[in-house]
DNA sequence: GTGGTCTAGACCACA
DNA sequence: GTGGTCTAGACCACG
């Protein structure tokens, strides 16, 4: 269910956090489905458990996920948008970052926007009514 | 000329190499422009020259820039883009990662391609002519 | 099991690079095999661990090595020649100023000749199956 | 007649030096053949006049030119292998250095044997006779 | 003057 | 424990 590329810069608990909110996203995982215990899924993905833990920790911390006292971990029921501007200018900056590599791999205006388009109906984001 | 910020998690010397290539893409730096030495660099920014050498030698391998022996560090006649099929897949789940956020940012479709379009002008990326 | 001339003009940590990349080849250093850790191979050595972290960085650049986060340097499973034409120019060049060195040094062609079939014995190359 | 690379991490009166030595191998120069002067050579290839010069003095050191003083420069008649068991071991080291980057560049033993070959060929170094 | 290498010593995130 | 980043300060070859 999860991929995990144990080379590449990106912090392999992260990995698995993005992971986890794109198959929100797309429905693969429903609200109130629940996920696989911390242990179990450290032995599937065969990774270090406080790994795992970190990521679970982190999705909580963004309301994600939430976690019940003994009944284990659930996709959240009701995860709101946050809107901080911070984090707004944050994620402009990292996307203009993005389309600077973008051009320096060959790609032009239209391409870019075909690619964007392609991702948007196969991440299933569409209008605000998600 | 360019803006670095000192705490924040992104590698100031990737920073670096990012506000060079977008100056080149926006044409604010043309080919064959002599770059600030590194001695020069270091004292405008109060940073490290090491730093800056770390820059420069990451640019020169990307071929944004080209260092003559004794004479300094230049922005290259023709910088071609690369194209690797790797760079390309990497690139592609990178820009799939930041359209998560947008959605969980409460971004929609409609937005989304908006802030994309507004960046490309702004990067002055167009047909593949430039 | 690296021996590395601190006096000698070629920098240290290419020394390194290409010592690396010929315990590959002859099968010393095993795909998959771990790489003692920045800091011992500083110790044992007694080098910079800089110098050291700025070889692992280079192999991994040209794809020798790979580097599992928290856990290590590996030689890397799949390594490809790159084959870029110019690449290819370049070893020509290279290969010819050596030529001419040959000559000034008395060797004729066919001790020349004699000299890179013993090397090529002794680095393993054969046939492309390698 | 002579190319130089302003790039490239080869020095620059180095490739000169080589490039000279090549053109004597070639028979391009012969011995007793004039030099252009420092002057000249330096408008001819928009290079610094210390730069010749240094080239110049390297070669000389070599004994592949000499200076008649008022005359100016010209191809030795008589140049001696040189021979230094030390400057061998260099050159093997040299050699064996670049039969691993081709190794890594894809080349198996029959490619590398056949382009030895052929650069020999091309600079005209055969038996001991020369 | 330019860039390139190296050391020493420090701090940090990740697993 | 691992590698990655950064600073300070030094030395060198090149043009």
């Amino acid at each position: 269910m999860f991929k995990i590329d144990q080379r590449g810069s990106t912090p392999i608990y992260q990995q698995l956090v993005q992971q986890v909110k794109e198959a929100v996203l797309k429905g693969i995982l429903q609200p109130g489905d629940k996920l696989p215990s911390v242990r179990e899924l450290a032995v599937r993905l065969t990774m270090n458990p406080n790994t795992i833990q970190k990521s679970y920790q982190e999705l909580e911390r963004q309301r994600v996920i939430e976690t019940l006292r003994g009944r284990g971990t659930f996709v959240s029921l009701h995860y709101k948008p946050s809107k901080g501007k911070e984090k707004m200018s944050v994620f402009e900056e990292d996307l203009r970052n993005l389309l600077v590599e973008a051009h320096y791999l060959g790609l032009d205006r239209a391409k870019i926007m075909q690619l964007v388009g392609r991702l948007l109906e196969e991440l299933k984001i569409g209008e605000g009514d998600s």
